[in-house]
DNA sequence: TGTATTTGACAACAAGCGTCGTCAGAAGTA
DNA sequence: TACTTCTGACGACGCTTGTTGTCAAATACA
């Protein structure tokens, strides 16, 4: 007996070899996948369509997300993280600074920064609402994961504070939904606004907060 | 030649009136569609499982909304009609009082009550997003309104404030997005935490809001 | 150069859904 | 009672979509 499925597969084609053939398709899907959720939506997307903005066949599509779902959890993912690494190496530069209006400042302009391209605020704010139970743990937990490092960094820079965990979620989270209405808001209106102006206000949310707990602090530990 | 359509349509039937059987309808579809768009969700749904629910023939759905999308919006514009009424008397109730953190408790605390009924959560905070662009229109009206609600109660209180109708609209819709937010949080972890929680916490960052915006407008008049 | 692999275009198939028509029975009316 | 209208159950048609298979052309390798 000879050996069986002695085809001798993965050889380079077009100059490049299997893998890189593979990953180059998974990015076109990725972007292909922006273009059409960040535009027509998710609900109108169908497969045949995005293969073709992507410029390959269906099958590849199978073979590297197998459903339209999948391929929208990885782009929602890959901008996402593109995002929450600018905001947080932001951050983290001016940190140093103590100057909490300033970090404030650094932080949510960076953050609308990353939404200026409509296609992946479409994505990120809006689209993933409403698909399906994974798609939507999936959103939540990124959106907890950001109130989260708000509350980290609260307790960073007022270590005193005694608030309990429960609240600090419901505030971050707070916070998060507030920044995500405005993004969208900003998106609908075409970017009608000043990034500044939306910087500024949404700021005051955050110092606002920031004050208010702070007196509070200190009235409580007078009593 | 005699009359066409001679057909003596519209009697009564089951001892009620056709517009009576018709608004019957129109309410039984009603309520199908906070149970069917509320658990399943609406991208599952469909005109047969709705109509099952609703116990009736599709005919009639036809009849009364055409598509599933048209009966989205009643359902939605239904529920917030409540909320948004019960709100606003709520929050008249107490107004005399001029006591802003009371104001804020009993308007947020009847906000989140409307909420309770996890079918009306889910139609009202997180369906509504990414349908169509009719859906969405709708949509970010009611939070528009919303949100100017808010301007025009603080330019109520605060006679005395100058704050651009640009910047009060961006205040507005992030104070929106983060009771929708809080909202959703609720939702999704199956109602855990206590409603004075909730509301105690989203307080917070409205009455931090007004309290760094009168900081800043006396700052602002001193100069 | 001849052979095997990779690729892309496209057809085919089944399934799900919106939508409309039919038809028998229930309920009202003359 | 005889006739008309209303209602509900059900099937049929057409369309769209996901998914798989086919086949010829392009590319690499012995």
């Amino acid at each position: 007996m000879r050996k069986q499925n002695e085809t001798k597969s993965g050889r380079t084609y077009g100059g490049l070899t299997q893998e890189q053939r593979k990953a180059a398709r998974y990015k076109q899907f990725l972007e292909a996948g922006l273009e059409v959720f960040g535009t027509s939506g998710f609900r109108s997307a169908t497969v045949r369509q995005l293969c073709r903005q992507a410029k390959l066949t269906d099958r590849y599509f199978y073979e590297a997300f197998g459903s339209l779902e999948l391929l929208l959890i990885a782009v929602y993912k890959c901008q996402m993280d593109i995002i929450q690494e600018r905001v947080i190496t932001a951050i983290t530069e001016v940190l140093p600074s103590q100057d909490i209006q300033h970090i404030a400042d650094v932080g949510l302009t960076t953050f609308f920064t990353g939404l200026e391209d409509p296609r992946i605020a479409q994505v990120c704010m809006v689209e993933l609402e409403g698909v399906s139970l994974d798609v939507s743990d999936l959103y939540h937990s990124y959106i907890n994961n950001f109130a989260d490092t708000f509350s980290s960094m609260a307790g960073l820079f007022y270590p005193s504070w005694k608030i309990a965990d429960d609240e600090w979620k419901i505030l971050g989270i707070s916070l998060v939904g507030a920044m995500r209405q405005a993004a969208t808001y900003w998106l609908l209106s075409n970017y009608a606004m000043d990034k500044k102006a939306l910087v500024k206000a949404t700021a005051k949310i955050f110092l606002g907060l920031i004050e208010h707990i702070d007196k509070e602090q200190a009235t409580m530990l007078s009593t």
